[in-house]
RNA sequence: CGCGGGAUGGAGCAGCCAGGUAGCUCGUCAGGCUCAUAACCUGAAGGUCGUAGGUUCAAAUCCUACUCCCGCAACCA
């Protein structure tokens, strides 16, 4: 038995996520962490809500309430769509914690002693009517080069030219439109990553078995232009995490908040507190601490391509540069960005699918199916009404939900609600227990590799092994001629239910259970010998004709769905 | 000359790292079965692997140039 720590990506607390956001981390994090649990090992799964920043702010604001009571009540909204994609976290925290306060803190002080902190003085944008800082972004004017009159701070989306906001003529707040910007002095704390460049370059080039999409990535930060540059770590805002080290106050930062970035990946850790804190578990730093029990741990993470440089060194240069025993990650599996309908997903114009949309229209299980299965792994891949349609009808509803079906039915006519008695195993049957096999340490191998569309598809065709066989043993005619076959044949197809139960509960966790639940049986372990986990049901093991397992999603439904999500949010 | 990923039959993908009869799912066509959610099983047609060169006995796989698509480009998260 092993010990996996599984981390997904924490999604920023502003708003609803899409199903983009949710096939980049979330999802495919659950499967593994499932996975890992149905393999007998020991999992801690942990996700949060990232809940710093201006965005934050300008939605409470939006919203007319206090940002922490509108960060609140967002953790509630995410929390209970995370349960209703069955996302199986330990413990699902939030950046705004206590125990992220005060660990945060805790980390810019021994960075700061290690002498990886330095104060930088900058001038900023300030808007007196706004009362705040304002990011490049929420700047808008009119660009110097083309004449473009909505250029942003950072860049001009017609011509794409990068600008600074003074370049910018008439410069404007995107806030509040107000024009009376100045600049201002202030001061920042930078964490000194360009000290640890060779450091992190090393640690980097020992992972030869990440995937090139995390390894590329982070190789072009370290050594795009001048290298790995410092960052600044601190705000000009209000809600945040006090700029303080440790328990001390920090000169000089008064007022000043951690950059959310700096904050949002120490509450990996300081989840683990809130999950001990919260009353679920007893110690969580043999989970993080490899002087206190985490040496023996694997660490995994879970992220979109755009979390990569902030896991494979922001991160990293937080934790080796405290010179502490904190346990590094061991796997940073990165996805690719999933389109919609030919575009993007976009959360400001509500173009997409939404979480809480999804889970109305369909239950979870399709969702997790389809984005599973066409996971973005090696490169953006993209949502279309017409292949989901098609995927889930074909995979779910006549695969495997169809296989359920005939067979519970053909027994219950032919047998009655029991297994069947009598009978034994000839060529066929030694046949299917030989592909089973096969494809079953295939399916282990890809799941372990975490090779999610791999997975998916070897899954699809252990569940196509049961129809293949039906069809060649054909109980409806040995029926006929020998009874006690045709038993023997059922038997088989009925533990071939629990069977792909439990081997594709990691992917659709409640139809597995209702599965599970028509069988009347509890057993849920892993196969090992395959023949033997075909046993488990006995002869005159009562089981119940299951509702039908998946509904198909008819065109009118799909046609509707193409409609109603195609343009703004309603 | 900013960086990275991708380009394979009608659609979506695997194969490329360790060169040697082009594989999978869907769709299409034909056949079979009739237990089942008009479902399942079997077979067939359809691609020379973005373009142009190069290396090699041999390239989807290695090298060079180019084209197109996507993303990133650090005080936005």
């Amino acid at each position: 038995m092993a010990r996996h720590l599984i981390t997904s990506a924490i999604p920023y607390i502003n708003g609803i996520k899409h199903l983009g956001n949710l096939v980049g981390s979330q999802l495919p994090a659950d499967l593994f962490a499932r996975y890992c649990r149905a393999r007998g090992h020991e999992v801690l799964f942990l996700c949060a809500t990232d809940e710093h920043g201006t965005p934050a702010e300008l939605a409470a604001a939006k919203a007319g309430k206090p940002v922490a009571e509108y960060c609140a009540e967002m953790h509630g909204v995410q929390a209970r769509i995370a349960e209703g994609f069955r996302l199986s976290f330990d413990h699902f925290g939030r950046s705004s914690s206590p125990q992220n306060h005060r660990l945060t803190q805790h980390f810019a002080k021994r960075l700061h002693e290690e002498g990886l902190i330095r104060e930088v003085s900058e001038t900023q944008m300030y808007s007196p009517t706004d009362g705040r800082f304002l990011p490049d972004r929420y700047i808008e004017g009119t660009c110097p080069n083309c004449g473009f009159e909505s250029a942003r701070g950072d860049q001009c989306d017609n011509c794409t030219k990068q600008l600074d906001p003074v370049d910018l003529i008439n410069p404007r707040s995107v806030i509040s439109g107000a024009t009376d910007l100045e600049m201002r002095e202030t001061k920042h704390l930078y964490l000194c990553q360009s000290k640890m460049k060779d450091e992190l370059e090393a640690w980097i080039d020992s992972k030869t078995d990440w995937p090139i999409l995390t390894t590329s990535i982070a190789k072009k930060w370290l050594n795009d232009g001048d290298g790995l540059q410092d960052r600044g770590i601190t705000r000009d805002l209000d809600w945040g995490i006090p700029v303080r080290r440790g328990d001390e106050d920090w000169p000089g930062m008064e007022g000043k908040v951690f950059y959310v970035w700096f904050d949002a990946p120490i509450e990996y850790i300081a989840c683990a507190q809130e999950w001990v804190d919260a009353g679920k578990g007893a110690d969580w730093q043999r989970w993080w601490r490899t002087d206190k029990g985490a040496d023996d741990v694997r660490y995994t993470q879970f992220m979109g391509k755009d979390n990569v440089p902030f896991h494979t060194l922001s991160f990293p240069a937080t934790i080796l540069g405290s010179a502490e025993p904190w346990k590094l990650v061991d796997y940073i599996k990165s996805f690719n960005y999933l389109n919609y309908d030919g575009g993007q997903f976009s959360t400001s114009r509500g173009r997409g699918v939404f979480m809480d949309q999804a889970l109305e229209i369909l239950p979870a299980d399709y969702w997790r199916w389809w984005l599973l299965s066409h996971a973005p792994e090696s490169s953006d891949s993209e949502f279309t009404w017409e292949n989901f349609q098609a995927s889930v009808n074909k995979d779910l509803a006549d695969v495997l939900g169809n296989f359920v079906s005939r067979v519970t039915k053909f027994c219950r006519s032919k047998f009655g609600e029991a297994v069947p008695e009598g009978g034994a195993h000839g060529p066929a049957e030694e046949a299917l227990l030989a592909a089973l096999a096969t494809r079953i340490r295939a399916y282990e191998g890809h799941m372990e590799a975490m090779e999610v569309r791999k997975s998916a598809a070897e899954l699809r065709a252990i569940w196509v092994l049961g129809n293949e066989y039906l069809q060649e043993a054909a109980p409806w005619s040995t029926f006929k001629t020998d009874p006690e076959q045709a038993a023997m044949q059922v038997r088989l197809a009925l533990n071939l239910i629990r069977l792909y139960a439990v081997l594709s509960a990691p992917f659709i966790p409640d139809a597995a259970a209702s599965m599970l639940a028509a069988l009347r049986t509890p057993e849920r372990g892993w196969p090992g010998d395959v023949a033997t986990a075909l046993e488990a049901l006995k002869p005159g093991h009562g089981f119940d004709v299951p509702e039908v397992l998946f509904s198909k999603i008819t065109d009118e439904a799909r046609e509707d769905w193409q409609v109603r999500f195609a343009g703004v949010r309603g």
